[in-house]
RNA sequence: GGGCGCUUAGCUCAGCUGGUAGAGCAUUUCAUUUACACUGAAGAGGUCAUAGGUUCGAGUCCUAUAGCGCCCACCA
């Protein structure tokens, strides 16, 4: 019997442990399990590097709750669930444990760092998984994938070893973002601009006078460009030589002119540093001009910088702008120099671009089809606007680098020749000697950008798991993830699923937004707001916490997460409770499946009830959860505790027979119907109210009861 | 420079294909042991950013303006 109040904490854990053993989660075990179609949400892997947050909080209750729908609704319901190596990301965190250790990572070998990291995962792999259950979520742990499982690595080896073959993975010698700090390259999406006020120098370059805010890099400059259509410098021709004295003595210098020039910016000329500026680099593609490096990885100077050798470039900065200067070559500095540079997304260092050797996924050919795809409607985008988002950056996509110069991740499948150099893919590590010239192989030391696994996670998943899950759950269904990451993941996994599968790899991207703290500030640790999850439940119960993550949730925009708030679906999930004890205590002995004579009223109040199981399982379908879970809430406190046990009190307790079997019938059948209706949103206190009512021919859980009609 | 949003009650936000505004929280008054005080009843509150337009009729569609926010981009 239901006594007291809801206390979360004696209902949760149990209720899990009866979830897990049914074996319900794993939709083989459904009831009639190969007659129903087939729903499938792979769960977006988990970062194995930390704990859950409120967004992961959010992922699980959105995923759960068109999990628990679906299985409710007669479908094969797959919720995948996965976590993530999450390469560069977890070896960041790794990193800056070993800094608190007083160690660096660049004083351990490789492969034991690969080792160490290697358990730190591991064990957050355990606590994130149990966090997980925490949360309710109703996924198939008998299918739980990591990113380097070795059936996934073995998906992501072949799909690397095809874009190889039809020519879209290629090793170019390109400029890449290269952060000094971490000592890795890193893709356009890794890194972020940061707005800063700095010096700008106007240097004389013989007749020229050029801008800059970085003199460290003018060193090996010897091409000086203008715009073909600038009247101030239209007596010098294309292919000019002039001789100029310059920082470290006399230099010829070329003229080039390339429309890339602003005309208004600067003088409108300008010297150009190809190995370390990605604009410079593409004119001297587009010009056929030399590139020289002056910066070291450590961001040191090379030889080339004289006397300079050696210094870091930001020592350097003003001792080389003091030498200019002493050779009458400054001719003006402007102090207030408003610009962006770009910096790791993850330490703030500045990027210093550097020209190297690596791998690169050509996305032109891989956009397209998954443009065309999108256009003609066969990826639903909720909300709607992120179809826009998508297809714009896919128009302007750029190749993507994969090569990561760090240890934690899928090695690169390369083999590169210690002697001629030739690069072999081998992703059954067979190959010994070079075929060409048969000398000794030795393997690629890079590892694979991790969003080059995760971006195959719908089908990586699915391939190799020694059943037909691969045709039973692919295409899947839904997506949901946070819109932050529609680029580095979302897209791409548009793009490598259609490329390996020839399928889209989901039907729908659900994309939700960021969870904020009561103030609608985002949540930082350096901010002290950080909002952990697992407090709340402790505090309120998980059904609170979920069902407060969704009402007022629209999708793409974000919720501001205030304690008050889920302080009254604590109330709710009570009030539940209460009425529950309420209609078992006056219905004990009462048959569900036996509809007795009606009256009036009771038809009428069941007739509405039929009305909002109507509409709430409309908005389910249109995936407007925030709308539903507003619907039975109102509907469960508002209708039928304020109104209709109110008003059936005076049947029950009545003279009139038939009234008083209505009423209880009545009563019943409403509270037994909003069981299910809330289930999704709140399954712990649901089955466990579910557990003890006395009703024929009831499941073994509500979780897998039928969705009311 | 390009793109995408937002602006509705004190606060947080809903309002789908157009029919003179809704929820939760907060607030005011009343009820005082009722399944539930983690309660119930009643109430107060908004010229839906601004200006035009389409329409019989516009938070809802169109245009412009202002403010706020986010994303992308190679101004040395």
């Amino acid at each position: 019997m239901l006594e007291g109040q809801y206390d979360s904490k004696k209902v949760e854990n149990k209720i899990y442990k009866l979830w897990e053993e049914s074996g319900f989660f794993n939709p083989d075990n459904l009831p009639n399990a190969k007659k129903r179609k087939s729903f499938t949400i792979i769960m977006p892997p988990t970062n194995a590097n930390g704990n859950l947050h409120a967004g992961h909080a959010l992922v699980m209750t959105i995923e759960d709750i068109m999990t628990r729908y679906k299985r409710m609704n007669g479908f094969k319901a797959l919720w995948l669930p996965g976590l993530d190596h999450a390469g560069f990301e977890t070896q960041v965190v790794y990193e800056k444990k070993l800094e608190k250790e007083g160690r660096s990572r660049f004083q351990i070998p490789k492969e034991q760092l690969y080792k160490e990291i290697w358990d730190f995962t591991q064990e957050n792999k355990v606590n994130i998984k149990n966090q997980v259950r925490k949360m309710g979520a109703s996924c198939d742990w008998s299918r739980e994938k990591f990113t380097l499982d070795q059936d996934i690595v073995k998906v992501v080896y072949e799909t690397f070893e095809n874009l190889y073959k039809d020519g879209l993975i290629y090793r170019g010698k390109k400029i890449v973002n290269w952060c000094p700090k971490h000592q890795t390259s890193l893709s356009d999406l890794e890194t972020k601009d940061d707005e800063k006020i700095e010096k700008f120098y106007y240097l004389k370059y013989g007749p020229f006078t050029i801008a800059t805010s970085r003199p460290e890099t003018k060193f090996g400059d010897k091409y000086v460009v203008m715009h073909p259509d600038d009247k101030r410098y239209i007596d010098y021709k294309n292919g000019q030589k002039i001789d100029l004295e310059w920082i470290n003595g006399p230099i010829t210098a070329t003229v080039i002119k390339d429309k890339a020039i602003d005309m208004e910016f600067g003088t409108g000329a300008m010297t150009i540093t190809p190995w370390h500026d990605a604009v410079d680099f593409d004119m001297s593609e587009r010009h056929n001009l030399d590139k020289e490096q002056i910066i070291d990885l450590q961001s040191k100077l090379l030889p080339i910088a004289g006397e300079f050798t050696g210094m870091k470039i930001l020592e350097a900065r003003p001792k080389i702008i003091e030498k200019l200067q002493s050779k009458g070559l400054v001719e003006k500095i402007d102090e207030n120099y408003k610009h962006v540079t770009k910096t790791c997304y993850k330490c703030n260092t500045l990027i210093e671009p550097q020209i190297m050797s690596q791998w690169f996924l050509k996305m032109k050919p891989l956009a397209e089809p998954a443009t065309k795809a999108i256009q003609a409607g066969k990826i639903k985008f909720i909300p709607e606007h992120y179809k826009k988002i998508a297809l714009h950056w896919l128009k302007n996509i750029l190749d993507w680098p994969l090569s990561r110069q760090i240890a934690w991740g899928i090695p690169m499948p390369i083999k590169i020749c210690e002697n001629c150099g030739e690069n072999f893919v081998d992703i059954n590590n067979q190959l010994q000697s070079c075929t060409k010239c048969n000398s000794q192989l030795k393997k690629d030391p890079d590892t694979l950008d991790t969003w080059f696994s995760s971006g195959q996670w719908p089908f990586a998943t699915l391939m190799n798991t020694g059943k037909n899950d691969f045709n039973n759950f692919y295409p899947t269904d839904v997506m949901e993830t946070a819109g932050e990451i529609i680029f580095f993941w979302v897209s791409r996994m548009i793009m490598l699923g259609i490329y390996r599968t020839g399928k889209i790899p989901f039907k729908n991207v659900y994309l939700h937004g960021l969870v904020l703290d009561a103030k609608g500030q985002k949540m930082s640790k350096s901010k002290g707001n950080v909002i952990n999850p697992l407090d709340l439940i402790e505090k309120y119960g998980t059904d609170a916490l979920r069902i407060s993550l969704v009402m007022g949730n629209t999708p793409g925009t974000s919720l501001a997460l205030d304690e008050n708030k889920i302080r009254g679906y604590k109330n709710f999930a009570n009030k539940i409770w209460n009425a529950g004890k309420f209609v078992l205590m006056n219905t004990a002995g009462v048959d569900i499946t036996k509809k007795p004579r009606l009256s009036k009223d009771d038809a009428k109040y069941l007739a509405e009830l039929n009305k909002s199981i109507a509409k709430i399982t409309k908005q389910m379908d249109n995936f407007k959860f925030y709308l539903a879970a507003e619907d039975i809430y109102h509907y469960f406190w508002h209708v039928f505790c304020d109104k209709i046990i109110e008003e059936k009190k005076k049947d029950i307790l009545g003279e009139d027979l038939v009234k008083r079997d209505s009423a209880k019938w009545l009563l019943l059948e409403i509270y037994a119907t909003c069981l299910q209706l809330l289930h999704p949103f709140m399954p712990f206190i649901t089955e466990e109210i579910y557990q003890q009512l006395s009703i024929k021919n009831k499941e073994k859980c509500l979780m897998i009861e039928k969705w009311p009609d």
